[in-house]
DNA sequence: TCTGGGGTCCTAGGACCC
DNA sequence: TCTGGGGTCCTAGGACCC
């Protein structure tokens, strides 16, 4: 029989800062997203207080005094550097092991163990004793029933004590009936709208739909839910696999009018994708670049538009890239509006390795090498020690970081002091 | 004044071919 | 006036996830 458990990290960037700053631990803790534009991760106490996921920050911040709310700037890489921590110590517990975000991952517990309650609780007390990030977990036999076990384990804790097990049909039934549509893995808004409109309430009512109109009503990935849902297996545990795009997208931090100062952001973009293409060595052969202006002032006149460029050959140059994303920014660009954000997607790749010469190549062989050293200084010295001349450093835009905490782990300058 | 970023998958419909 | 049918490939857009 399959088993599959679902491990999912506790209001994972805000415990990140609780661990390193245990002066917060009990008070609301919210944590921004770039920009400090919005709430991307929230304590228990901040969710109690009513603040929403997504909830602009200017909307709650007469809450942050009266509460005592403690706000930071999204530090990734504090959370990515934390997350890989708390993977690495799950894997050690099933040789098949899917991270699928930052904050959660999939293991296959099948012929590992006849008793997965404790083997569970060991491996959140192994995962909170070594990062003091806590853990929720859930199990049953695919995948979206373990997902809906760690729903359980986390809404229950004080009764499951943070593990939850589907291992019966009673229990499988108990729990899709208590799952309300809308919080349904793969069904979004749109899907529990036209659902909640037939009558489809619970996860449980969504099970007992007929395959045909399910089929014909959404996709055939709902389809397969559903059906893993009823206890067969129809999703899969996936392996790591490469990228299939990269994209670096930002808000500016006022509206931009000068294609000049655009030209900066995409062509630093464009460099960033690169830099993430040479790191899982592939070559794209198609670059997206797109505009925005600020649609949340529909007094000022809007306009948006986004270009695919067909590269001659295949690339992961920053050089390249930087150029060829320019070039598409000059064919959109329209003058009169005050754009709020762009963004740069490369797409469609193909290996580093099976790359094969063409007749008529004009790529530069020269790029493969100076990117190498670039990447290695970068890697070496701080960040973006290397730049293309293109994104002057006078003009290299700051985010709004008010509230950010250190990079602890990552930074032997912003590691944590004791005072003795 | 202030509203994130990075992904995947599926489908409908157009272009093109025989 | 009548005006095939079937197949493939590609892409934009829309849904979903965290």
């Amino acid at each position: 029989m399959a088993l599959f458990a679902h491990l999912d990290c506790n209001n994972f960037f805000a415990s990140c800062e609780r661990v390193f700053n245990p002066s917060i631990i009990g008070v609301p803790v919210v944590v921004l997203s770039n920009n400090d534009g919005c709430a991307i991760a929230r304590s228990q106490e901040a969710k109690d207080l009513g603040i929403k996921m997504g909830e602009p920050f200017f909307k709650f911040k007469d809450l942050i005094e009266k509460h005592n709310i403690s706000v930071f700037s999204a530090n990734f890489e504090l959370y990515g550097d934390m997350s890989n921590r708390v993977m690495t110590i799950a894997s050690q517990y099933s040789p098949e092991v899917e991270i699928y975000s930052i904050d959660e991952c999939f293991l296959n517990l099948e012929g590992i163990t006849d008793n997965p309650r404790d083997y569970c609780l060991e491996i959140k007390r192994k995962i909170e004793k070594c990062t003091k990030i806590p853990v929720s977990i859930g199990v049953g036999p695919t995948k979206s029933l373990a997902k809906t076990s760690t729903r359980v384990a986390k809404k229950f804790q004080n009764k499951t004590q943070g593990v939850y097990v589907i291992d019966s049909e009673e229990k499988r039934i108990k729990a899709l009936k208590w799952l309300k549509i809308n919080d349904v893995w793969g069904i979004g808004r749109q899907y529990s709208k036209r659902l909640l409109s037939n009558n489809v309430n619970t996860a449980y009512d969504f099970t007992c739909l007929e395959e045909k109109w399910v089929k014909d009503n959404f996709t055939t990935t709902s389809l397969k839910l559903m059906r893993d849902m009823k206890g067969i297996p129809s999703i899969e545990l996936e392996s790591i696999k490469d990228k299939q795009s990269i994209s670096v997208t930002r808000t500016f931090e006022s509206r931009k009018e000068d294609i000049e100062d655009i030209r900066e952001r995409v062509s630093t973009f464009a460099c960033k994708c690169a830099e993430r293409l040479r790191k899982q060595k592939s070559l794209c052969t198609r670059i997206q670049v797109f505009i925005i202006t600020d649609y949340f002032r529909q007094d000022l006149s809007q306009y948006s538009n986004t270009i695919n460029v067909k590269l001659p050959y295949p690339t992961n140059s920053s050089i390249d890239i930087s150029k060829f994303a320019t070039m598409g920014l000059k064919n959109i660009y329209r003058q009169g509006y005050r754009y709020k954000k762009a963004g740069v997607i490369v797409m469609d790749f193909v290996p580093e390795s099976s790359h094969q010469l063409t007749l008529f190549e004009n790529r530069n062989p020269k790029h493969t090498v100076l990117m190498k050293s670039v990447d290695k200084m970068n890697a070496h010295y701080s960040q973006d020690l290397i730049r293309l001349a293109c994104q002057s450093p006078g003009k290299t835009w700051k985010m709004n970081q008010e509230h950010i905490s250190q990079r602890y782990t990552t930074n032997i300058n912003e590691i944590i002091r004791v005072k003795a």
